[in-house]
DNA sequence: TGTACATCAGTGAACGCGCGTTCACTGATGTAC
DNA sequence: TGTACATCAGTGAACGCGCGTTCACTGATGTAC
């Protein structure tokens, strides 16, 4: 095997993604991480310093990827599809999600962090207003607030198995008509 | 000290969720649960079988505390005091709440945490069912959902720092005006 | 184009520690007669 | 009421292991001339 290898960030961090969604995030360790990606064990910590920063750096890469798919279905200025967008990421990228709303385990002082969760924030309240304005409504800070609460809560809720369901994201848009409906409540 | 301490059990539980109030699930330890009960390193084991079984207990008295406030709420056919008191649940049993919905880390075939589970679930229901027919709606499942979705999500978001807001349980009212909005819908 | 050197990415062996769990035990409580 | 015995709750010392982190190192890549 080559000595230099490249892109090993990118593979340390789907490695920690994998192994929280195959064991927990409370099993994950930086040995664990490091054998599924066929490094030595002091790699991770060359990398990022240390297990939180590790985290965090998954944590912050959740929020680009979420901030990502929120500019992308607030552009279409669809309050349903935005409702579906976010719940879809929140499955796609179980790892990611739960890591990001775990700030006990993350440096929240990290740079790249705050950076990601800002352009996170700013794609879903912008995305959002823009999508009430184009509906005709006008933007309520408690009914957006309560939006989110509501597709966060329906993507937590399955992600612990809480809700089953044979098709969660078809179900999914059933449940974001729920978060179009609040955010366009005069 | 006495050699028998009379309730250890509940002393335990109680060393358990403060310890995970103030140091994070990650960081929690069977030791570090003895030394704030104040007793020898092998007693939680002894009550509990093993870590997971201590969790579980935990999260067994959480669905227990839960089906309490829910029925309680419930009884005055309200839906906005079954919102409220569903965050207000939340926010005062943190560590309850948080390993209630981390299966990972449970013994999920434990009869008790079942029996508890389904008690509050059969709480929430019937309480909402009631609460709708007393409003003059009719139950419908998916709003229930949305509706459980949304103060979930909310007590989840205030938990983990992503909604800061200095009067949580007054901010809560607010909310739960939504979930009550989502359920009577026709 | 070739050579010398600096920089960088990853190694692998080792450290010491905190952990969950075990086990024979001790002291307190409950019960039978 | 007193005694003998069984049961139960909790002890404390010890085990072995997996962990995060360290450190001097090695091999590959990039750059100056």
């Amino acid at each position: 095997m080559a000595y230099h290898h490249g892109d090993l960030r990118r593979t340390l961090l789907s490695a920690t993604a994998s192994a929280i969604d195959e064991e927990g995030v409370a099993k994950l360790s930086l040995r664990a991480v490091a054998k599924r990606a066929g490094v030595s064990n002091a790699a991770p910590t060359h990398h990022f310093g240390d297990k939180a920063g590790m985290l965090t750096a998954l944590a912050a890469e959740g929020y680009d990827l979420m901030a990502d798919a929120m500019s992308e279905s607030g552009r279409q200025l669809n309050l349903v599809d935005m409702g579906v967008a976010y719940v879809t990421f929140a499955l796609d990228h179980p790892a990611h999600f739960s890591v990001m709303f775990q700030p006990h385990m993350l440096r929240e002082d990290d740079a790249d962090l705050s950076r990601a969760q800002l352009r996170s924030q700013i794609a879903l309240s912008e995305g959002t207003a823009r999508s009430v304005e184009n509906a005709g409504g006008k933007p309520n800070e408690d009914a957006q607030l309560a939006a989110w609460s509501l597709v966060h809560g329906y993507a937590t809720l399955v992600l612990s198995g809480a809700i089953t369901d044979p098709d969660p994201v078809t179900h999914a848009r059933t449940i974001a008509s729920h978060f179009a409906a609040i955010v366009e409540r005069p």
